[in-house]
DNA sequence: GATGAATGAGGATTCATTCAT
DNA sequence: AATGAATGAATCCTCATTCAT
């Protein structure tokens, strides 16, 4: 346990930690260089024995916060469709969200943009997930999804990406209104709680 | 007829259109005074016989996008709570959000950055439409609200500000998921029709 | 003629007039933007009010340079071959590149390096010219080439380039040889006394 | 002969091996240490073993490249004043400058710089060569000088050195004119000849 | 109102070099 | 003898802004 205080995290996980946080809240251009390097403890010209640019370390922070969600989802999309399936996933994706609470926020950017950045992250990462959310939702799980026709199941699926990020995107935002840190554990738990119970209803099948 | 094509916008509704279009896509940030200029056609250095500041520029974006959106919020709450309520809120919103497509994602760069500007933000615009549609489901307009506790009011406000608003701010995203514009008239029409069915749900009324 | 002393030079010239110096001095490579334009009395932004780049300020400079050489064979390509036409020619460069002394430093540079620039460079100014003198030479001006073979003329050619620019673009290392400088007015006059006696020998017609 | 290819070239030599060619290519600025290293398959930091820095990199390349054409001239200088005594230093010297190829365009660049470089340069290597051809072309080799005045003298043997040195230093422009390789065997022999049917003229005793 | 020119501050990146390993 | 990591100083260039015209 004193041997955790000692493990040396490598320095590009560093800078990727650092850049996650600065990405996230100030955007790819609105991020210096220097700050990220600053975050780390290190020369702004150290980064570029890493990475070979601003851009590379955008995208590594990006494929390092997508992967986890994509396993998730690949595992779901295989597992046993049960009538919890929905709750499990549900479940999933927030406690790895609420890892990685930085994460929306940048898809956020990055969708909100729809630079090239988008085309590449949006075929390389997200069509595969939402194609299998889309799937999952046809084949219907438990609950079944009564009352909803085969052409609002994309705009259904896209609503509810639209609450689970959004609630963590706009963190920052609901921490205004709401007066307090939607981001801690128990808000987080109320959340899904939440979530869980809007599922129910959505699913339409009480 | 041929009068609409004469009519002169005066340079700073210009400045603001350009500039609303830039700061949607790249955030503040991201976008150069000079792009915005030759945007409109202009010098660099004729914006600031208009606007003191990319600042300026910037908040007079937000107001002016806003506005109309916290008219509508307001009228709403002081008007009659018959059972058709939120379906007119919905669709005034929507169709208002029609005609400045861009602004949801600029609030989604403001919300996810949570700077500054985003604490004024909040304070001067947000709150108040915020509690109006947070008073008004408490009072619980026509189907009522069976079902919710009243700690879970807040998230459902804001889960249901997330679906409106990420839909439009999502669209660069949604159009490479969907492969057609999110943004189109006819597409508009769907989703307005889709958030209505599911608002009827969530309400829980059937 | 006080007029002349209050005469601007427009600052794309001041600039090019600077760039040249030390372009020629020290090469693309080793001249800083930064000491361009100090040398003009400027910020280093404002150069890029009136060239996009650095590289861009190399090429017009080049441009400038060559461009009055090109002229001069041009005409003289297409002057009358009496028996002074080589004199003439000698002369008009020679006073030429008094004027503008750094050219030859300027393109040998790019000559020894070979690189890009090069190729554009011989195709668009160095081609033309050399192949006017080449067939100006097999033409057989005034005194003739007695002695000559067909197949031993671009190389005549070639040498006399490297006599007449090497003799400017060596001056640096002359002057440390000769111990006076070989640019001033009556070097130069030397210079071409010496070249035209040379090029009657090489001509062959004693 | 086998025994060739595993003849191991002392890192040294391939470290200057190396800078000369990009020496010559780009010039001492225009050459990052990197470079150097990648070329002979090295960290760049390991140069730091063998050369105290890329200063003194570049003066070793120097150094070795322009010895054997000093030993030349003073053997030269010394030896027997035959008929063919001009012949005879052509001959060396172009069949050196063949296995150097790349040094007649470092030294152009340094002569082109006129930086501190070539103080040193011309005071240590040029000058006694220089004079040593003075005082050869002086004393009178076979042919005799007839018809050159004394103080004509050093521009005869400058533009000599023109004549030879800028034929391989130009040798990346002279590519392009003559549209073949100026530095292959054949075209270099074919050279010497041109240039000593050239000296034989310009001895003019003919 | 519009603009060309100017500029200080800052942007990402490169470079030569050092040093612990 | 080799290297990965670090760094201060540059390097080219962009940016928001100002100002005289």
């Amino acid at each position: 346990m004193s041997q955790a205080e000692t493990i040396r995290v490598p320095t590009p996980d560093r800078i990727l930690d650092a850049a996650e946080v600065l990405f996230a809240e100030r955007g790819f251009a609105g991020t210096p260089v220097r700050d990220i390097a600053a975050r780390v403890g290190l020369n702004p010209a150290s980064l570029y024995n890493h990475f070979p640019s601003k851009q590379a370390i955008y995208e590594a922070v990006l494929e390092r916060g997508v992967r986890p969600l994509i396993d998730i989802l690949e595992v779901a999309a295989h597992g046993e469709l049960d009538p919890d399936w929905g709750d499990r996933i549900l479940e999933t994706v927030m406690s790895q969200l609420e890892r990685t609470p930085h994460l929306p926020r940048l898809i956020q950017h990055e969708a909100v943009s729809g630079g090239e950045h988008l085309a590449r992250l949006a075929r390389r990462w997200l069509l595969p997930p939402y194609a299998q959310a889309l799937a999952a939702v046809k084949r219907g799980p438990g609950p079944g999804l009564a009352g909803w026709d085969d052409e609002e199941l994309p705009l259904l699926v896209i609503a509810w990406l639209n609450m689970i990020f959004g609630y963590f995107a706009m963190a920052p935002l609901t921490a205004e209104l709401l007066d307090r840190d939607p981001l801690s554990r128990e808000n987080l738990e109320r959340q899904t709680g939440f979530l869980r119970k809007l599922a129910l209803r959505l699913a339409g099948g009480d």
